[in-house]
DNA sequence: AATGAATGAGGATTCATTCAT
DNA sequence: GATGAATGAATCCTCATTCAT
């Protein structure tokens, strides 16, 4: 007896599905199937909703980037405005971050970017709200909050891909890290 | 006419196929027959030399990380002690690194270091050689060369997948960009 | 135009055309895709419905053993008790028995039980249920039906093979032959 | 630097690697390659010296049915006359008929010998030779030689395969049977 | 809304066999 | 006599995707 309404909740069980089964492959690896089984549903519909798999992984990952949207958006409005910056680095480090799933996620993406054109897209929309981010959060600490907002934002990446990949322990390494860089960026001024 | 002695010559053509296919694909979703088409010879033998696909692929990486790890070495011998820590700044994003093969092949490879030790491997082997190099070059300009090394190597890795996913001609601005940082981190010491 | 319920269907045609295959071909040199095709249907779909070659084959055999079981059920049913061994016997060399995809299938049997589990647990089933039969057919006629049983077994494989193997025609003998060796075996009795 | 006479001196190591090899793949399921890094040599030598890999098949099968001749013939040989019919039953369950590389050659052979006319042909030999064997032996102990002869050449047979395929440790168990069976069926002279 | 049924297309891998040296 | 080189052909299996119900 088929229910009405029932889209939102399927798409988001197959957004999660997908999420965790990723986590768990450790690559995009994963069939539809899978993903459809564990969102308990037949890989029929999920192709129904989604009208494909590269549809499926993009939501999923739109979803992973309005999470981490919304932790940095949390962070910088319980930051007094010196302290934004450094809310930013340690939301990009946060835990959550750095879930096998997540991680699987961002490689994925990262190589679906350069075949995919609505991967791209969305991954230029991620970089330039980081780097909105950054640069307004830098604007009361140093005159040329451009230059040190890309800097900053190419070292997360930077921190990032090195905790995910080398050392599962290292993301408060990575966090220390890109905050002393902050301070040192924006001591050359003082 | 089956010549003896083949096999390194067979092995060197199909590593250069590989990255050649690979950079086209801009993925790893390339069949072993493609590689081996490209290569002058049967999917069959290309399984004989090199025992299956990962192991295809992992000797292309092999290679490409060979070659990047020669014009390190070139460029540092090349440079006058102050200088070497822009030399491997340099090397590091000529234009070389930035073929659409070779970007492939780096994006193909931190997947696969998920799920594959011998990849994981290399890739260790890769960051401790970048770190040490870019210690010792450091070492007569600053007092702590290692933690400038580490902020050096995330920002240049940070860089680089920014440059290579963002836009193929920033090559140029990301070298400018990490030099300045360099100059900067060691300026705090004046 | 694909109905509801067709999984049994399915499996029941896939049966039916492994062992018609297996008896054209003399041997487990099938492919699946032949099987496939004989039953009407993809290869991938034998493969959805079974998981495997292997499978598919025991399926098979599964149902040759089933039919053979309900040969000798009959043929006890409709047999006084002095009756039963012999009614064995003959169920043992019923013509169905000796069409060549049985004889083939047979052989294959064997040849996996030395390397596949599954098949070597049909295998002893099998073996098990025949000597029970025995037993309990041979109880009226001698002091000990077991050692009796286990004889007109190995009796039974051995003219079987023979049977199977050398001509084509010797099933009436080996009835007829094995009848004998009942006659004698239960006359040292007397 | 070829050496010449080598023939027989590679064929024969050819066929004791087959036989090696089969008996630790438990099948056929052996590659020339395998059987010929064993035997010491190229695979393209062993087809060299046989043709091809049914015919190197065979020519284990040859010297199988050989060593289990002579066995025989020793056996005989030793034995009183009334003792041979006893002599050629304890020789075929010998040990070294139940080595796993003898097993899987026989069910290879039985296999084999549906399709393959040349299989098929020895194991005629072999069969009559047997019979021929035991009608011999039973001469001076029974009126109708040749219908024991039978009886027990398709006992043997059974209980081998039972022994084989059952319980590893069955080989004794088989002999005893068998000749428990020879004793009544000759007692029932008496 | 939902799914079981079904498949085409492909893909890695294996192997017996051939051949020039 | 001996082999490294090479391949064609095959085979199992997987999977995204479609469709009738």
């Amino acid at each position: 007896m088929p229910k009405i309404g029932m889209e939102p909740i399927r798409r988001n069980a197959l957004v999660k599905a997908t999420i965790a089964e990723i986590g768990e492959a450790g690559s995009l690896d994963v069939t539809v199937s899978q993903i459809a089984r564990r969102a308990g549903m037949s890989s029929a519909l999920a192709h129904h909703y989604f009208g494909g798999k590269d549809q499926i992984f993009l939501a999923a990952m739109r979803q992973i980037l309005r999470d981490f949207g919304a932790e940095v958006r949390e962070a910088l409005a319980a930051s007094a405005p010196e302290a934004r910056a450094a809310a930013i680095i340690r939301a990009s480090f946060d835990p959550s971050s750095f879930a096998p799933a997540t991680i699987s996620a961002w490689m994925t993406f990262y190589m679906m970017s350069q075949t995919n054109p609505e991967a791209r897209r969305l991954l230029h929309i991620y970089q330039k709200r980081l780097r909105s981010n950054l640069t307004q959060a830098l604007h009361p600490l140093t005159p040329d909050p451009g230059a040190v907002a890309d800097t900053l934002a190419a070292l997360i990446d930077g921190l990032y891909i090195r905790a995910a990949l080398d050392f599962p322990d290292r993301p408060q390494v990575a966090t220390e890290h890109a905050l002393a860089v902050l301070e040192q960026l924006l001591g050359g001024r003082e």
